[in-house]
DNA sequence: AGTCAACTTTTTGTATACAAGAATGTGATC
DNA sequence: GATCACATTCTTGTATACAAAAAGTTGACT
Protein backbone atom coordinates (compact mmCIF):
# COMPACT_ATOMS: atom_id res chain seq x y z
CA UNK A 1 0.00 0.00 0.00
CA UNK A 2 1.50 3.44 -1.55
CA UNK A 3 1.94 5.70 1.38
CA UNK A 4 1.18 9.48 1.08
CA UNK A 5 3.03 12.34 1.63
CA UNK A 6 1.26 13.74 4.85
CA UNK A 7 1.45 10.49 6.58
CA UNK A 8 4.85 10.04 6.07
CA UNK A 9 5.78 13.45 7.53
CA UNK A 10 3.05 13.25 10.40
CA UNK A 11 5.29 10.44 11.16
CA UNK A 12 8.42 11.79 10.88
CA UNK A 13 7.17 15.00 12.71
CA UNK A 14 5.93 12.40 15.31
CA UNK A 15 9.46 10.66 15.83
CA UNK A 16 10.89 14.23 15.82
CA UNK A 17 8.67 15.50 18.92
CA UNK A 18 9.50 11.62 20.19
CA UNK A 19 13.09 12.12 20.51
CA UNK A 20 12.55 15.69 21.93
CA UNK A 21 13.26 17.62 19.02
CA UNK A 22 10.77 20.47 19.97
CA UNK A 23 10.49 21.03 23.44
CA UNK A 24 7.03 21.72 25.11
CA UNK A 25 5.08 24.57 24.02
CA UNK A 26 6.98 24.81 20.46
CA UNK A 27 4.81 26.70 17.78
CA UNK A 28 5.54 24.21 14.85
CA UNK A 29 5.51 26.74 11.84
CA UNK A 30 4.00 25.17 8.86
CA UNK A 31 6.27 26.94 6.65
CA UNK A 32 9.67 25.94 8.27
CA UNK A 33 8.44 22.17 8.51
CA UNK A 34 7.40 23.08 4.83
CA UNK A 35 10.99 23.36 3.88
CA UNK A 36 12.51 20.80 6.11
CA UNK A 37 10.66 18.09 4.01
CA UNK A 38 10.90 19.92 0.66
CA UNK A 39 6.88 19.74 0.50
CA UNK A 40 4.17 22.24 0.26
CA UNK A 41 2.53 23.37 2.68
CA UNK A 42 -0.40 21.85 2.26
CA UNK A 43 1.10 17.65 3.46
CA UNK A 44 2.40 19.66 6.54
CA UNK A 45 -0.94 21.24 7.14
CA UNK A 46 -2.96 17.59 6.94
CA UNK A 47 -0.26 16.31 9.19
CA UNK A 48 -0.05 18.93 11.76
CA UNK A 49 -3.95 18.26 12.16
CA UNK A 50 -3.51 14.53 12.42
CA UNK A 51 -1.22 14.64 15.28
CA UNK A 52 -3.27 17.13 17.14
CA UNK A 53 -6.08 14.40 16.89
CA UNK A 54 -3.54 12.65 18.63
CA UNK A 55 -3.28 14.52 21.17
CA UNK A 56 0.58 15.07 20.49
CA UNK A 57 0.16 18.89 19.81
CA UNK A 58 -2.38 21.63 20.53
CA UNK A 59 -4.27 23.02 17.91
CA UNK A 60 -5.35 26.69 18.51
CA UNK A 61 -7.50 28.31 15.40
CA UNK A 62 -5.35 30.79 14.02
CA UNK A 63 -2.76 30.68 16.12
CA UNK A 64 -0.67 27.54 15.33
CA UNK A 65 -0.32 24.30 16.23
CA UNK A 66 2.10 23.99 19.54
CA UNK A 67 3.90 20.39 21.20
CA UNK A 68 2.47 19.43 24.26
CA UNK A 69 4.19 17.00 25.76
CA UNK A 70 2.43 15.33 28.78
CA UNK A 71 3.47 17.06 32.37
CA UNK A 72 3.90 14.15 35.47
CA UNK A 73 -0.16 14.57 36.30
CA UNK A 74 -1.01 14.01 32.17
CA UNK A 75 1.80 10.97 31.73
CA UNK A 76 0.53 8.74 35.26
CA UNK A 77 -3.18 9.41 34.30
CA UNK A 78 -2.28 7.70 30.77
CA UNK A 79 -0.38 5.36 32.57
CA UNK A 80 -3.64 4.31 34.53
CA UNK A 81 -6.00 4.31 31.59
CA UNK A 82 -3.01 2.00 30.15
CA UNK A 83 -3.00 -0.69 32.98
CA UNK A 84 -7.33 -0.47 33.25
CA UNK A 85 -7.43 -1.22 29.05
CA UNK A 86 -4.44 -3.78 29.58
CA UNK A 87 -6.63 -5.53 32.79
CA UNK A 88 -9.57 -5.40 30.31
CA UNK A 89 -7.77 -7.11 27.52
CA UNK A 90 -6.51 -9.72 30.20
CA UNK A 91 -9.56 -10.40 31.69
CA UNK A 92 -10.95 -11.50 28.22
CA UNK A 93 -8.42 -13.30 26.99
CA UNK A 94 -8.18 -15.32 30.62
CA UNK A 95 -11.92 -16.78 29.19
CA UNK A 96 -10.95 -16.30 25.28
CA UNK A 97 -7.55 -17.15 24.34
CA UNK A 98 -6.73 -20.39 22.96
CA UNK A 99 -4.14 -23.07 24.08
CA UNK A 100 -1.92 -21.74 21.06
CA UNK A 101 -1.86 -18.46 21.93
CA UNK A 102 -0.80 -19.26 25.55
CA UNK A 103 2.10 -21.18 23.79
CA UNK A 104 2.97 -18.28 21.90
CA UNK A 105 3.09 -16.30 25.37
CA UNK A 106 4.90 -18.56 26.79
CA UNK A 107 7.77 -18.17 23.72
CA UNK A 108 7.85 -15.02 23.86
CA UNK A 109 8.94 -15.05 27.51
CA UNK A 110 11.29 -17.68 26.61
CA UNK A 111 12.88 -15.04 24.41
CA UNK A 112 12.45 -12.40 26.60
CA UNK A 113 14.16 -14.52 29.38
CA UNK A 114 17.41 -15.32 26.99
CA UNK A 115 17.53 -10.92 26.44
CA UNK A 116 17.63 -10.64 30.10
CA UNK A 117 20.25 -12.56 30.39
CA UNK A 118 22.65 -11.29 27.32
CA UNK A 119 21.36 -7.93 29.38
CA UNK A 120 19.99 -6.74 25.72
CA UNK A 121 17.30 -4.16 26.65
CA UNK A 122 16.42 -3.38 23.16
CA UNK A 123 15.70 -7.19 22.10
CA UNK A 124 13.52 -7.76 25.53
CA UNK A 125 11.85 -4.30 24.51
CA UNK A 126 10.87 -5.80 21.36
CA UNK A 127 9.97 -9.08 23.16
CA UNK A 128 8.31 -7.55 25.51
CA UNK A 129 5.99 -4.94 23.37
CA UNK A 130 4.76 -8.41 21.43
CA UNK A 131 3.78 -10.03 24.70
CA UNK A 132 1.24 -7.41 25.20
CA UNK A 133 0.07 -7.22 21.43
CA UNK A 134 -0.46 -11.05 21.88
CA UNK A 135 -2.55 -10.16 24.83
CA UNK A 136 -4.51 -7.27 23.37
CA UNK A 137 -4.98 -9.72 20.12
CA UNK A 138 -6.30 -12.38 22.36
CA UNK A 139 -8.85 -10.24 24.37
CA UNK A 140 -11.06 -11.10 21.08
CA UNK A 141 -12.07 -7.70 21.12
CA UNK A 142 -10.41 -6.04 17.61
CA UNK A 143 -11.55 -2.47 18.97
CA UNK A 144 -10.04 -3.05 21.90
CA UNK A 145 -7.10 -4.08 20.75
CA UNK A 146 -6.87 -1.10 18.64
CA UNK A 147 -7.46 1.56 21.19
CA UNK A 148 -4.44 -0.26 23.77
CA UNK A 149 -2.15 -0.19 20.28
CA UNK A 150 -2.68 3.18 20.17
CA UNK A 151 -2.46 4.26 24.05
CA UNK A 152 0.82 1.87 23.91
CA UNK A 153 2.17 3.60 20.99
CA UNK A 154 1.69 6.84 22.52
CA UNK A 155 3.31 5.88 25.96
CA UNK A 156 6.21 4.24 23.96
CA UNK A 157 8.78 6.81 24.57
CA UNK A 158 8.06 6.80 28.32
CA UNK A 159 7.73 3.01 28.46
CA UNK A 160 11.18 2.50 26.98
CA UNK A 161 13.23 4.79 29.99
CA UNK A 162 11.24 2.43 32.25
CA UNK A 163 13.11 -0.56 31.68
CA UNK A 164 16.72 0.92 32.17
CA UNK A 165 15.59 0.77 35.82
CA UNK A 166 18.44 -1.21 37.46
CA UNK A 167 16.70 -5.12 38.01
CA UNK A 168 13.41 -3.81 35.84
CA UNK A 169 14.22 -6.37 33.40
CA UNK A 170 13.86 -9.89 35.85
CA UNK A 171 11.17 -8.08 37.85
CA UNK A 172 9.30 -7.36 34.60
CA UNK A 173 9.85 -11.39 34.02
CA UNK A 174 8.63 -12.38 36.86
CA UNK A 175 5.52 -10.45 36.14
CA UNK A 176 4.94 -11.86 32.84
CA UNK A 177 4.70 -15.41 34.58
CA UNK A 178 2.27 -14.76 36.79
CA UNK A 179 0.51 -13.36 33.92
CA UNK A 180 0.56 -16.33 31.94
CA UNK A 181 -0.06 -18.22 35.01
CA UNK A 182 -3.18 -16.30 35.57
CA UNK A 183 -4.32 -17.07 32.28
CA UNK A 184 -3.53 -20.57 31.44
CA UNK A 185 -5.95 -21.30 34.86
CA UNK A 186 -8.56 -19.22 33.40
CA UNK A 187 -8.61 -16.74 36.11
CA UNK A 188 -9.95 -13.64 34.79
CA UNK A 189 -9.85 -11.67 38.13
CA UNK A 190 -6.06 -12.63 39.16
CA UNK A 191 -4.85 -12.14 35.15
CA UNK A 192 -6.16 -8.40 35.53
CA UNK A 193 -4.66 -7.55 38.59
CA UNK A 194 -1.12 -8.88 38.02
CA UNK A 195 -0.90 -6.95 34.76
CA UNK A 196 -2.46 -3.93 36.23
CA UNK A 197 0.47 -3.84 38.52
CA UNK A 198 2.79 -4.78 35.82
CA UNK A 199 1.46 -2.01 34.04
CA UNK A 200 1.52 0.26 36.76
CA UNK A 201 3.50 3.51 37.49
CA UNK A 202 4.63 2.93 41.29
CA UNK A 203 7.09 2.72 43.56
CA UNK A 204 10.83 3.32 42.29
CA UNK A 205 9.21 3.01 38.50
CA UNK A 206 7.57 6.35 39.86
CA UNK A 207 10.48 8.20 40.68
CA UNK A 208 12.34 7.15 37.63
CA UNK A 209 9.68 8.38 35.80
CA UNK A 210 9.85 11.74 37.18
CA UNK A 211 13.59 11.52 36.49
CA UNK A 212 13.13 11.03 33.12
CA UNK A 213 10.73 13.74 32.70
CA UNK A 214 13.15 16.15 33.78
CA UNK A 215 16.43 15.23 31.75
CA UNK A 216 13.46 15.62 28.59
CA UNK A 217 13.08 19.00 29.75
CA UNK A 218 16.22 20.59 29.52
CA UNK B 1 -13.72 31.05 19.91
CA UNK B 2 -14.10 30.93 16.73
CA UNK B 3 -14.41 28.01 14.78
CA UNK B 4 -12.98 27.07 11.54
CA UNK B 5 -14.98 25.96 8.25
CA UNK B 6 -13.77 22.84 8.46
CA UNK B 7 -14.66 22.14 11.85
CA UNK B 8 -18.09 23.26 11.11
CA UNK B 9 -17.99 20.98 8.32
CA UNK B 10 -16.78 18.03 10.05
CA UNK B 11 -19.41 18.47 12.31
CA UNK B 12 -22.01 18.45 9.39
CA UNK B 13 -21.05 15.58 7.70
CA UNK B 14 -20.84 13.46 11.30
CA UNK B 15 -24.72 14.32 11.62
CA UNK B 16 -25.21 13.26 8.29
CA UNK B 17 -23.78 9.78 8.78
CA UNK B 18 -25.03 9.77 12.48
CA UNK B 19 -28.70 10.77 10.40
CA UNK B 20 -28.17 7.92 8.35
CA UNK B 21 -27.98 10.37 5.15
CA UNK B 22 -25.35 8.05 3.69
CA UNK B 23 -25.22 4.27 3.67
CA UNK B 24 -22.13 1.73 4.59
CA UNK B 25 -19.64 2.12 1.82
CA UNK B 26 -20.87 5.27 0.46
CA UNK B 27 -18.02 7.13 -1.07
CA UNK B 28 -17.72 10.71 0.42
CA UNK B 29 -16.80 13.18 -2.80
CA UNK B 30 -14.60 16.22 -2.14
CA UNK B 31 -16.26 18.26 -4.90
CA UNK B 32 -19.28 17.04 -4.49
CA UNK B 33 -19.60 17.83 -0.62
CA UNK B 34 -17.80 20.69 -1.46
CA UNK B 35 -20.69 21.78 -3.46
CA UNK B 36 -23.38 20.71 -0.66
CA UNK B 37 -21.33 23.30 1.50
CA UNK B 38 -20.14 25.62 -0.92
CA UNK B 39 -16.82 25.83 0.15
CA UNK B 40 -13.55 24.82 -1.40
CA UNK B 41 -12.07 20.94 -1.65
CA UNK B 42 -9.66 22.28 1.06
CA UNK B 43 -11.93 22.37 3.93
CA UNK B 44 -13.95 19.42 2.85
CA UNK B 45 -10.56 17.93 2.78
CA UNK B 46 -9.39 18.27 6.42
CA UNK B 47 -13.16 17.32 7.63
CA UNK B 48 -12.54 14.39 6.39
CA UNK B 49 -9.65 13.39 7.52
CA UNK B 50 -10.69 14.18 10.56
CA UNK B 51 -13.33 12.12 10.63
CA UNK B 52 -11.47 9.25 9.26
CA UNK B 53 -9.33 9.45 12.84
CA UNK B 54 -12.20 9.48 14.94
CA UNK B 55 -13.24 5.69 12.81
CA UNK B 56 -16.42 7.18 10.96
CA UNK B 57 -14.90 6.91 7.70
CA UNK B 58 -12.10 4.92 6.04
CA UNK B 59 -9.66 6.78 4.55
CA UNK B 60 -7.77 4.79 1.58
CA UNK B 61 -5.44 6.56 0.23
CA UNK B 62 -5.87 7.45 -3.33
CA UNK B 63 -9.66 6.28 -3.82
CA UNK B 64 -11.57 8.10 -1.30
CA UNK B 65 -12.70 7.93 1.97
CA UNK B 66 -15.62 5.62 2.63
CA UNK B 67 -18.62 5.83 5.17
CA UNK B 68 -17.95 2.78 7.92
CA UNK B 69 -21.01 2.07 10.10
CA UNK B 70 -19.83 -0.39 12.67
CA UNK B 71 -21.33 -3.99 12.00
CA UNK B 72 -22.92 -6.05 14.80
CA UNK B 73 -19.90 -7.13 15.79
CA UNK B 74 -18.26 -4.02 15.89
CA UNK B 75 -21.01 -2.33 17.33
CA UNK B 76 -20.78 -5.06 19.98
CA UNK B 77 -17.36 -4.28 20.90
CA UNK B 78 -17.35 -1.11 21.46
CA UNK B 79 -19.96 -1.31 24.02
CA UNK B 80 -18.01 -4.18 25.73
CA UNK B 81 -14.99 -1.54 25.37
CA UNK B 82 -17.66 1.19 27.05
CA UNK B 83 -18.40 -0.55 30.03
CA UNK B 84 -14.96 -1.49 30.70
CA UNK B 85 -14.12 2.20 30.28
CA UNK B 86 -16.72 3.28 32.66
CA UNK B 87 -16.04 -0.21 35.10
CA UNK B 88 -12.65 1.91 35.64
CA UNK B 89 -14.10 4.99 36.41
CA UNK B 90 -16.77 3.88 38.54
CA UNK B 91 -13.56 2.07 40.23
CA UNK B 92 -11.22 5.11 40.52
CA UNK B 93 -14.67 7.58 41.48
CA UNK B 94 -16.08 5.12 44.72
CA UNK B 95 -12.53 5.83 46.35
CA UNK B 96 -11.93 9.39 44.93
CA UNK B 97 -15.56 10.88 44.48
CA UNK B 98 -16.63 13.69 46.94
CA UNK B 99 -19.39 14.04 48.69
CA UNK B 100 -20.51 16.66 46.98
CA UNK B 101 -20.37 14.66 43.79
CA UNK B 102 -22.48 11.87 44.95
CA UNK B 103 -25.12 14.43 45.88
CA UNK B 104 -24.56 15.16 42.81
CA UNK B 105 -25.55 12.07 41.49
CA UNK B 106 -28.22 11.95 43.53
CA UNK B 107 -29.67 14.88 41.85
CA UNK B 108 -29.59 13.85 38.73
CA UNK B 109 -30.81 10.86 39.69
CA UNK B 110 -34.05 12.46 41.16
CA UNK B 111 -34.60 14.30 37.63
CA UNK B 112 -34.26 10.73 35.84
CA UNK B 113 -37.22 9.18 38.06
CA UNK B 114 -39.24 12.43 37.24
CA UNK B 115 -38.46 12.07 33.27
CA UNK B 116 -39.52 8.24 34.02
CA UNK B 117 -42.97 9.41 35.31
CA UNK B 118 -43.52 11.63 32.76
CA UNK B 119 -42.51 8.97 30.45
CA UNK B 120 -39.82 11.53 28.56
CA UNK B 121 -37.51 9.33 26.87
CA UNK B 122 -35.20 12.66 25.77
CA UNK B 123 -35.01 14.42 29.44
CA UNK B 124 -34.28 10.95 30.53
CA UNK B 125 -31.60 10.53 27.74
CA UNK B 126 -30.13 14.21 28.62
CA UNK B 127 -30.41 13.70 32.61
CA UNK B 128 -28.19 9.97 31.92
CA UNK B 129 -25.69 11.73 29.94
CA UNK B 130 -24.92 14.20 32.36
CA UNK B 131 -24.94 10.80 35.21
CA UNK B 132 -22.27 9.04 33.69
CA UNK B 133 -20.61 12.31 32.81
CA UNK B 134 -20.38 13.59 36.67
CA UNK B 135 -19.20 10.04 36.75
CA UNK B 136 -16.08 10.43 34.28
CA UNK B 137 -15.48 13.42 36.01
CA UNK B 138 -15.24 12.23 39.89
CA UNK B 139 -12.73 9.32 38.16
CA UNK B 140 -10.04 12.17 38.77
CA UNK B 141 -8.34 11.18 35.44
CA UNK B 142 -9.26 13.64 33.01
CA UNK B 143 -7.52 11.87 30.74
CA UNK B 144 -10.00 8.59 31.45
CA UNK B 145 -12.75 10.97 31.17
CA UNK B 146 -11.55 12.38 27.73
CA UNK B 147 -11.52 8.51 26.19
CA UNK B 148 -15.09 8.24 28.05
CA UNK B 149 -16.24 10.99 26.37
CA UNK B 150 -15.23 10.42 23.25
CA UNK B 151 -16.46 6.56 22.76
CA UNK B 152 -20.12 7.75 24.77
CA UNK B 153 -19.91 10.32 21.87
CA UNK B 154 -19.11 7.79 18.85
CA UNK B 155 -22.14 5.11 20.65
CA UNK B 156 -24.17 8.48 20.70
CA UNK B 157 -26.36 7.17 17.93
CA UNK B 158 -26.55 3.52 19.26
CA UNK B 159 -27.16 3.95 22.69
CA UNK B 160 -30.23 6.26 22.30
CA UNK B 161 -32.34 3.58 20.22
CA UNK B 162 -31.22 1.30 23.52
CA UNK B 163 -33.37 3.59 25.71
CA UNK B 164 -36.49 3.02 24.04
CA UNK B 165 -37.29 -0.59 24.67
CA UNK B 166 -40.15 -1.65 26.85
CA UNK B 167 -39.33 -1.01 30.62
CA UNK B 168 -36.04 0.12 29.92
CA UNK B 169 -35.80 3.19 31.49
CA UNK B 170 -36.83 2.20 34.79
CA UNK B 171 -34.94 -0.89 34.74
CA UNK B 172 -32.00 1.65 33.76
CA UNK B 173 -32.90 3.75 37.10
CA UNK B 174 -32.50 1.00 39.40
CA UNK B 175 -29.29 0.19 38.01
CA UNK B 176 -28.28 4.32 38.63
CA UNK B 177 -28.89 3.23 41.91
CA UNK B 178 -27.39 0.24 42.88
CA UNK B 179 -24.37 2.25 41.33
CA UNK B 180 -24.64 5.09 43.33
CA UNK B 181 -25.30 3.24 46.42
CA UNK B 182 -22.02 0.96 45.58
CA UNK B 183 -19.96 4.41 44.97
CA UNK B 184 -21.45 6.04 48.36
CA UNK B 185 -20.44 2.76 50.20
CA UNK B 186 -16.86 3.20 48.41
CA UNK B 187 -17.13 -0.40 47.49
CA UNK B 188 -15.13 -0.34 43.91
CA UNK B 189 -15.82 -3.71 42.82
CA UNK B 190 -19.08 -3.65 43.61
CA UNK B 191 -19.72 -0.21 41.45
CA UNK B 192 -17.47 -1.37 38.79
CA UNK B 193 -19.73 -4.50 38.32
CA UNK B 194 -22.89 -2.62 38.34
CA UNK B 195 -21.69 -0.39 36.29
CA UNK B 196 -20.67 -2.82 33.96
CA UNK B 197 -24.38 -4.82 34.13
CA UNK B 198 -25.55 -1.21 33.18
CA UNK B 199 -23.47 -0.41 29.81
CA UNK B 200 -23.17 -3.93 28.76
CA UNK B 201 -25.08 -5.15 25.61
CA UNK B 202 -27.32 -8.29 26.65
CA UNK B 203 -30.32 -9.99 26.59
CA UNK B 204 -33.07 -8.23 25.71
CA UNK B 205 -30.94 -5.01 25.07
CA UNK B 206 -29.19 -7.31 22.16
CA UNK B 207 -31.94 -7.84 20.05
CA UNK B 208 -33.04 -4.64 20.10
CA UNK B 209 -29.82 -3.38 18.94
CA UNK B 210 -29.72 -5.67 16.00
CA UNK B 211 -33.07 -5.08 15.20
CA UNK B 212 -32.05 -0.91 14.88
CA UNK B 213 -29.39 -1.85 12.76
CA UNK B 214 -31.13 -3.75 9.93
CA UNK B 215 -33.76 -0.28 10.22
CA UNK B 216 -30.97 1.92 9.82
CA UNK B 217 -29.69 -0.52 6.81
CA UNK B 218 -32.88 -0.03 4.75
C1' DA C 1 9.94 56.57 29.45
C1' DG C 2 5.48 54.35 28.88
C1' DT C 3 1.21 53.55 26.43
C1' DC C 4 -1.74 53.23 22.86
C1' DA C 5 -3.05 53.39 18.00
C1' DA C 6 -2.30 52.84 13.23
C1' DC C 7 0.50 50.49 9.95
C1' DT C 8 3.37 46.57 8.41
C1' DT C 9 4.61 41.93 8.46
C1' DT C 10 3.79 37.29 9.33
C1' DT C 11 0.99 33.31 9.51
C1' DT C 12 -3.06 30.75 9.22
C1' DG C 13 -7.27 29.40 6.53
C1' DT C 14 -9.32 28.87 2.05
C1' DA C 15 -9.47 28.83 -2.98
C1' DT C 16 -7.62 27.49 -7.17
C1' DA C 17 -4.26 25.20 -10.29
C1' DC C 18 -1.68 21.39 -11.54
C1' DA C 19 0.14 16.44 -11.35
C1' DA C 20 -0.36 11.68 -10.92
C1' DG C 21 -2.79 7.52 -9.86
C1' DA C 22 -7.25 5.01 -10.31
C1' DA C 23 -11.43 4.08 -12.71
C1' DT C 24 -13.82 3.70 -16.92
C1' DG C 25 -14.71 3.12 -21.74
C1' DT C 26 -13.45 1.59 -26.41
C1' DG C 27 -11.79 -1.31 -29.75
C1' DA C 28 -8.99 -5.12 -31.33
C1' DT C 29 -8.07 -9.95 -30.96
C1' DC C 30 -9.07 -14.78 -29.96
C1' DG D 1 -19.12 -13.11 -26.67
C1' DA D 2 -15.10 -12.57 -23.59
C1' DT D 3 -10.69 -10.59 -22.56
C1' DC D 4 -6.97 -7.64 -22.79
C1' DA D 5 -4.44 -3.35 -24.17
C1' DC D 6 -4.74 1.30 -24.71
C1' DA D 7 -6.65 5.84 -24.28
C1' DT D 8 -9.71 8.96 -21.89
C1' DT D 9 -11.85 10.76 -17.82
C1' DC D 10 -12.25 11.41 -12.97
C1' DT D 11 -10.59 11.88 -8.49
C1' DT D 12 -7.26 12.39 -5.22
C1' DG D 13 -2.82 14.50 -3.59
C1' DT D 14 0.19 18.43 -3.78
C1' DA D 15 1.59 23.09 -5.06
C1' DT D 16 0.63 27.75 -5.38
C1' DA D 17 -2.22 31.98 -4.87
C1' DC D 18 -5.04 34.80 -2.29
C1' DA D 19 -7.72 36.49 1.96
C1' DA D 20 -8.10 37.48 6.57
C1' DA D 21 -6.66 37.37 11.18
C1' DA D 22 -3.01 37.70 14.53
C1' DA D 23 1.54 39.34 15.79
C1' DG D 24 4.95 42.71 15.56
C1' DT D 25 6.58 47.55 14.74
C1' DT D 26 6.78 52.29 14.54
C1' DG D 27 5.68 56.66 16.17
C1' DA D 28 2.83 60.15 18.29
C1' DC D 29 1.11 61.69 22.62
C1' DT D 30 0.86 61.96 27.69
Amino acid sequence: MEQKRSDIIANQIEELIFEGAFRDGTRLDEVQLSERFSVSRTPVREALLRLAQSGLVEHLPRRGVFVRQPGPIALMEMFEVMAELEASAAGFAASRMSDAAIQELKDVNLRCTAAVEENDTDKYYRENEQFHAILYREAGNSFLEQECLRLQRRLQPFRRTQLRLRGRLKQSMREHEQIVSALEAGDAQQAATAIRAHVAVQGEKFHHLMASLKTAAE
